[in-house]
RNA sequence: GCCGCUCCCCGGGCGAUCGCUGUCGGGUUCUUCGGAAUCCGGCAGAGGAAAGUCCGGACACCACAGGGCAGCGUGCCUCGUGAAAACGGGGGACGGGUCUCCGCGAGGAGCCCGGACGGAAAGUGCAGCAGAAAACAAACCGCUUGCUGGAACCAGGGUGAAACGGGCUUGCCCGCCGAAGCCUUGGCGAAGGCGGGUAAGGGUGAAAAGGUGGGGUAAGAGCCCACCGCGCCGAAGGCAACGACGGUGGCACGGCAAACCCCGCGCGGUGCAAGACAGAACAGGGGAAGGGUCGCCCGCCCGUUGAAUCCCCGGGUAUUAGUCGCAUAGAGAAAUGAUCGCCCACUUCCGGCAAAGGCUGGUGGGGACAGAAUCCGGCUUACAGGGGAGCGGCCACC
């Protein structure tokens, strides 16, 4: 799918709905979590990069990849009307796109957001 | 050719597919005609440090940006570049050097290297540990000397056993020799004790009242002398910092100002979240006069000076990805990414060639530090690898 800037989430509200009231799975590299809402008319995208992550180079990177994760594989989703917040854990920086990717697609499926491999 | 130092430059390249941000052009749908949603195409899209936020500006506001104090920055001289900070060239003084030359030596001269390099003869302060003693310094060892002390030794005298000789009363007397020990006189006087001299030597230290050589002395000492070094005074010369050279003093009330401080010079404060504009609900605001009260000028004081009160008049703020500030990247918590192929550095291992630097085949690894947030100019810090120039050293060949 395409991941333009009318799918980020901005405002402080947003995230603490999606804290406060949502599902959430934690990884080796991400955390991911995800909130339904009928009233969204698409897929609202956060992530959260903090100054743990590394300095701004390396969260500029990861924020990056996770976007390209998503962008690639959004249009798999469930539903997309909904909140999804992608937090990267401490270890990230040394992580590669492929492990990223993986570890991401895991969460996404044991939050039931993917069809599981064998379903059609 | 290799190695080292200094300075400068680059800091991966090309292509394909799918995306992101801005902008320009075009299409479709919806529309309250302001626009919104969506699609296609063109163009542009991180750095030498974008970093730290340490300096200097531009720009903006604080009423004016004026004086003083405080505070901060800066600090040899000269020339150049620059708006300023700052940087560069040359020179000087100081410090260092495994270098070269001169000298017996202390040292001197040259060459090379270094950088916050005004003032310690205004005041205050600081100096751990070690060491006997460390700032108007000090006697631990050692050396030396006076007094005391008397070991040991030597000499004289006295006493004096045995042996020997003689006498006889046969176990006593006399004589001779005169040992050791003891007593005594004298000599030489060790250790120890008390006191004085001494900074040459040892030891401690970053540093111990200048150094080398000689005289001198009880031993020593700038105590004296020569030379070296140093301080002070004068001074040829030099734009200047400085100072050739001369005189003089037996020689330091030394070090630290990147401790406070003093002196010269510079600096008003806050920073684009500066600030300007547009504009519903809600309620408040602006202008003029006056100088008692309060306050602003973002450390304090002073000076010029403003506002509430009173009179008159009609307009101001939250918020909105608003517009501007604002850029041939960009203003929204902020876009330059993902995957793949080929190549280029660099590199692991296994071979081949070559006298050697090296050349070459295969194979695997593999790209440092790091992401613009108003914009420039500096400084500092981080950094794989590569290239160039200059200088120095070594090796080979001609």
């Amino acid at each position: 799918m395409r991941l333009s800037r009318k799918h980020s989430m901005t405002r402080r509200d947003e995230f603490l709905r999606v804290r406060r009231n949502g599902r959430a799975k934690a990884g080796r590299f991400v955390v991911l979590s995800t909130l339904e809402d009928p009233d969204l008319d698409r897929l609202m995208v956060g992530i959260i990069t903090t100054r743990k992550i590394g300095k701004a180079h390396d969260r500029n990177r990861i924020r990056r990849r996770i976007r390209a994760i998503i962008s690639r594989h959004g249009d798999a989703l469930v539903d997309s009307h909904r909140f999804l917040v992608t937090i990267p854990r401490h270890g990230c920086a040394g992580a590669s796109y492929a492990e990223l990717e993986k570890d991401w697609l895991k969460q996404a499926r044991r939050l039931a957001l993917l069809p599981k491999p064998g379903d059609p």
